[in-house]
DNA sequence: GATGAATGAGGATTCATTCAT
DNA sequence: AATGAATGAATCCTCATTCAT
């Protein structure tokens, strides 16, 4: 029953002032769908942020969905060029693991609204999310268990536990930066200043030496 | 796990199996609230996992909203009471933040939903959970800053940081439990299993120690 | 990226009242269907000449595809029953093409609207009648090549000349009551009066006669 | 068959390829228009078929309602012209109806859309066409019953059982073009083809002889 | 002449909720 | 206590059309 066809109108090569007009919808959209999720994001929300009409928003994206995925791209692909940045030449030094939290740290910081996105997908089961899982996030826990397993880390903990280890340092990282406005809210701090950042990195830091350097802390 | 004493208000008494009815429908929503969110779940999803028509949950629930706060607040009042235990009269002591650690755990096994549905509310902004953070989470956080200041990580790390070190213990726990349905998706491990949870609970517990008593580890 | 999974609403089990809104909905939507085909009929038109909501028209139907499968299989239904009624016995004799017409033409002008629908699908491609189609027109088209090829009519034409026939006498009836309105409308006279009817008839039963039985006319 | 003598107005004077645009878009809106009727018929759809974006459409036709008006009008206007040489001055002899009705029969073979945009519009109540159908349908059929009436068919019907059978064997042209796809998909046979052009010519010529000539097949 | 962008109107459908039964 | 029916408000999306480039 479906009469249609071909490209309904959007993603025509853009131009000038289009180009434009996408970032700022992408920039609405990363907004609301990072606080809200898919679910809760309306794009008469997105349309309303922007200054637009909805209609106008097909010009530019397909569907709710692409929108959804072009908002993900965006924020993932620099997570990803960080990773990938890391993961190459491989120092698996112990320095290794702290240089990898300091890069998350600050991907993260630079890009806040992708805590609250991973966050939703991961808690809606990640259907969007799944494949790209696979292709980045993946081997990264891999090389960061591998490297683990070289170090003084992997005399006391089994494979298993080093795994759980990297996912309790991701959802600290992922956690803080999302219940960062939350947090600001109720407690009053900003977790984003420099101040709060800088602590945040101090702790973690020292965490994440203790436990993969089994260093104690001086 | 049924602690449904106060029932919502608008079918003030219930009758034999209507509080049954209650409870089943609490459970559906419990699960669905707990993965998609307030926004994505639909009554219509809750009534067909119960096996009962839409209008039928009026019946046991005002609306939508009370619902979901029923469902809240089941959730929230085994942790409650399980924090009250622990903060109310007891050692300032090390052992403190390990047990303080188990208690978490153990409550967010027996109430796997719960992570699921805190993440939620911390993301999009924790509107109706804020009065509750208030009045039982600031405490219990107030007290494990309190708790630690007077030991030795106090020496370490000053008052932020030790918040800082109290919300990453948060996450982990939560991240951990919110985490397990995709994870085992994705890797195909099952978090929620006793050996994984025996494991977390010993990577965990190292940690807490490391941080909290300073104590290197054997 | 579809979240839902059950039944929507509608079709539980009817009762009482429900049935004749059904019916009514029926009614208006057959006539908007015939007249202005699937593409053209909007649910806002049905539901304004039913005086409801266009939502309650989910109470009833699925979905527009739903309501419009209804009414063809409502209108389809006689026809069917008429015509299998006629094949079944089979007088392969000649009167037969002029009962099997006199059929056709009693149950169109019982269902004025089935002409109009038929058509629709027709020039539409007949993709949601295709199926129907086969089980039931080819088979008596089939039956009614078989008739003619038993008499008269089968000495003079072959089989396809055979098929044009019928096929014609099918677009002579057809298009009778489908031009219908039309047909008052710029010329004033009523096909569907039982006076036009009747000629109509003899007419077209001459014609059969003439061409079935090779009999000329007295 | 490219009979673009006067262009809509909009785009006053076309220009070398221009013209060439618009009949391409002509053609594909033919095809479309006759296929799915106005309603079922979107500039999109028109546009894509054309290879052009759909503002482009603007540039040679006012509106769609213009662009449905060009292409009726493309293909009334070589029926138009038959049916005017037709009727002209000539003979009123038996031999007229057939000549009729193989001059009907070329005019539709060579313009294979006519019957389904004629079919479409005599379905929807041909609100676009009535003023037309006024002023040359109306007399051609008139014409016709005069000729019958004159003939031997006059003396065993009435006047409107004479335009009862004009209005068949119309009916029997229409259907015969309109169903063609149809068939096509569903009895794999190709009505269009010189094959069964012929034979429905020689069936359908039979037929009218024997209606208006009254004269039994040899 | 072609087209990216914008938009008012509308199209099908879902949602939470109410009410009579 | 359960549920068919009804509905206002929204939701995503399409359509025909305009305009600036």
């Amino acid at each position: 029953m479906s009469e249609s066809s071909a490209q309904p109108n959007p993603p025509q090569r853009k131009s000038r002032k289009g180009e434009l007009t996408a970032e700022r919808i992408l920039d609405a959209a990363e907004e609301i769908f990072a606080e809200r999720g898919y679910a809760g994001t309306t794009l008469r929300k997105v349309a309303t942020a922007v200054g637009i009409r909805i209609p106008s928003l097909y010009n530019h994206f397909e569907s709710k969905e692409a929108l959804y995925a072009a908002v993900l791209e965006r924020n993932l692909q620099p997570v990803l060029r960080a990773l990938s940045d890391y993961a190459a030449p491989n120092n698996g030094r112990g320095e290794g693991a702290r240089k990898l939290v300091e890069t998350m740290m600050s991907v993260m910081a630079e890009h806040r609204r992708l805590a609250g996105l991973l966050q939703h997908e991961t808690l809606t089961g990640g259907e969007r999310l799944t494949p790209m899982l696979r292709s980045w996030m993946a081997p990264i826990f891999a090389r960061a268990d591998e490297m683990m397993e070289a170090g003084p880390a992997g005399s006391r903990w089994d494979r298993d536990e080093l795994s759980l280890l990297v996912l309790a340092m991701y959802h600290i990282i992922l956690g803080y930066f999302a219940i960062a406005p939350l947090y600001q809210r109720v407690d009053g701090r900003d977790l984003l200043s420099p101040e709060m950042l800088r602590k945040q990195e101090r702790v973690f830091g020292d965490l994440v030496e203790m436990l993969f350097e089994q260093r104690p802390l001086g």
